[in-house]
RNA sequence: GCCCCCGUAGCUCAGAUGGAUAGAGCACAGGAUUCCUAAUCCUGGGGCCGUGGGUUCGAGUCCCGCCGGGGGCACCA
């Protein structure tokens, strides 16, 4: 819809330049934005403002040769209009509204092709398989997972996938941890290492192990035994984990182990390439990277002295991989924590002559969970704290995924489970929700009396019936979403998805209390339920996005308050 | 000490190249259903945009300092 204008009023501006009235080359990207206040109409541009300034000319005199020049000859506006210090006010046209609406209820507005099939990598989650995934994992696993379905129905290529690190110190710790509670198990009386992990889950991992192998491992050699329980709970955790996230409705396209990087010996090949550029050199008996030569605080340690290579070594490798396999755009999500780690991961790009400008790193905040307001305690020390499944089981999936997107990824996420699990109004979730229900049980009513709503089709319906205040500002908030999608994608930010979603329900909210839809004016309530229904498809496609559901009724409230026992 | 994020209504947060009188939800107070689901809607009060400077015709937005909250600083993972 704005795209429409955009190309207008390029026009305009175009013409005017050519005419000698605007005097500039450098024009700048013509932004439209909804205005402060709804009397100024649906979009403005300070276009004029910008280049008032650009060339001292008084911006009001810009806006109106401007204005001479834009040509509407498809009556695309109602009003064109120069405001306050010289705003360009737009408004569109209730014919051009109603076209549109048809062109949506055809199928032809959908396909926004932003990517031209580009290949595209969400890369997210990526936990170390040495425990259950937490709430935070969660976060950035949904932003991930969403990040990904945006691309997808914007004309890109998206994958996603999960990158194991199955190579290092941490899975070895595993293997002891497992391998020191197995021993307990057998009436050992042990010392618990000092890195080891003390969760619950170790020990169950050992119970595992010793319903599996009995007492095998009390006479293998300690290093043998050690690596057979890291693998094992390596494997065990890994599905644990892909459990806790298919629950969640998120798949991955593929899984990159670093231990088969490594075996390919494509982290060798890396610094190989690197030290023939001579960008490796010795130090106290390790090997560093100049990653400060191209942005970095410092250099960083590829081989630790003691012949191990770093996390970091094998990273490198990794991206090094990812571009090799086509990607023309990288997204990396990760949790605010790892954020001291963007500018040596991109400096390796950079020193691998990759564009670190593909690389897209978004750094998820912190999940505070809490309860009616009181925050939950969670002790990273004791290993204790709230598992993303206990989530999942207590509020729900769509609950939880939309929580988690609600907040822009720089904000830190006060998550209460408490409203949550509320089926009222305070929950944003069933808002949403209730009215794609709604719309649905408008449908029920009218095949019951008698119009096929199912068959109905645009070009059946006059929408010019549609002529109050409320059906063309509906109809105007339906037209937004393939901006939205284009700003959360360009953005990668889905939580405008989800505001726009909020306002699109309340709109429709409001006009359901206002208006019936269904009348005994059969034309009319044709053209309202070829509204609604464009209402239903918008929130149903935008909630897919989010991998949230589209009730078809809001049954659980009256279930529930029945199962809870009066 | 250095780096990153946050600070906007009582609470949780939006605010898109700097632009018009700073918005929403919740909470609070009152009201709406003979009629498509009241999980809805309507009305109302509420603000030194953390703070002090600076740039600008114009700053919640950009720059510098300070305060408060969170995170990161390794031959850790």
């Amino acid at each position: 819809m704005k795209s429409h204008l955009r190309d207008l009023l390029a026009q305009a501006i175009d013409k005017t330049v050519r005419g000698g009235e605007l005097r500039t080359t450098d024009l700048p990207p013509l932004l439209l934005e909804p205005p402060k206040q709804r009397e100024f109409g649906d979009v403005a541009s300070n276009v004029a403002l910008i280049l008032a300034k650009r060339l001292g000319k008084p911006p009001r005199a810009i806006a109106e040769a401007i204005l001479r020049n834009l040509e509407d000859r498809e009556g695309i506006l109602a009003r064109a209009e120069i405001a306050g210090p010289g705003f360009l006010n737009f408004s569109f046209s209730p014919k051009f509204c109603y076209q549109r609406l048809r062109a949506l209820e055809e199928g032809k507005n959908g396909d926004l092709d932003l990517g031209k099939g580009q290949k595209v990598q969400v890369e997210f989650a990526s936990v170390n398989p040495t425990g259950p995934l937490h709430v935070g994992h969660g976060r950035v696993a949904v932003f991930g997972d969403v990040l990904a379905r945006l691309h997808a129905a914007t004309g890109f290529q998206a994958e996603r996938e999960y990158y194991i690190n199955d190579a290092g110190k941490q899975i070895e710790n595993l293997g002891l941890s497992i391998y020191m509670r197995y021993r307990e198990l057998h009436g050992e009386s042990i010392q618990f290492p000092e890195h080891g992990y003390p969760g619950g889950y170790v020990r169950e991992l050992a119970a595992q192990a010793q319903r599996l192998w009995g007492e095998r491992f009390l006479s293998e050699e300690k290093g043998a035994a050690v690596n057979a329980l890291s693998q094992h709970g390596c494997e065990a955790m890994l599905g644990a984990i892909r459990g806790d996230l298919g629950d969640f409705g998120i798949t991955f396209d593929s899984y990159a182990s670093e231990r088969s990087l490594r075996a390919k010996g494509e982290v060798e090949g890396t610094l190989e390439l690197l030290r023939s550029r001579g960008l490796i050199y010795s130090r106290e008996g390790a090997q560093w990277f100049k990653s400060q030569a191209y942005g970095d605080d410092k250099d960083r340690t590829v081989v630790k002295s003691d012949g191990e290579l770093t996390y970091f070594a094998s990273d490198i490798a990794y991206h090094r991989n990812k571009f090799a396999r086509g990607f023309k755009k990288l997204i990396n999500v990760w949790g605010a924590d790892h954020h001291g780690y963007i500018r040596r991961l991109k400096a390796a790009v950079k020193a691998l002559d990759y564009d670190p400008e593909l690389l897209h790193v978004v750094l998820v905040q912190m999940v505070q969970l809490t309860r009616g307001g009181e925050p939950v305690r969670m002790g990273k020390r004791s290993g204790e704290f709230v598992s993303l499944r206990e989530v999942l089981e207590e509020v729900g999936k769509d609950a939880a995924r939309f929580f988690f997107l609600m907040r822009k990824a720089d904000s830190h996420l006060d998550f209460d489970l408490e409203l949550a699990k509320k089926e009222s109004s305070e929950n944003p979730v069933f808002y949403v929700q209730y009215a794609h229900a709604r719309v649905a049980s408008i449908f029920e009513q009218a095949r019951r009396g008698g119009v096929a709503v199912d068959e109905l089709k645009p070009a059946d319906v006059d929408c010019k019936r549609l002529a109050l205040a409320e059906e063309i500002d509906l109809i105007k908030r339906v037209l937004q979403y393939p901006e939205v999608l284009e700003e959360s994608v360009q953005e990668l930010e889905p939580h405008r998805m989800v505001f726009y979603l909020l306002e699109l329900a309340g709109e429709f909210h409001r006009y359901y209390n206002r208006v019936r839809v269904i009348s005994d004016d059969l034309a009319l309530t044709r053209a309202r339920l070829l509204l609604v229904r464009s209402v239903q498809k918008i929130i149903r496609g935008g909630l897919a996005l989010l991998g949230i559901e589209a009730p078809v009724k809001m049954a659980s409230r009256g279930a529930e308050a029945l199962a809870a026992g009066q």
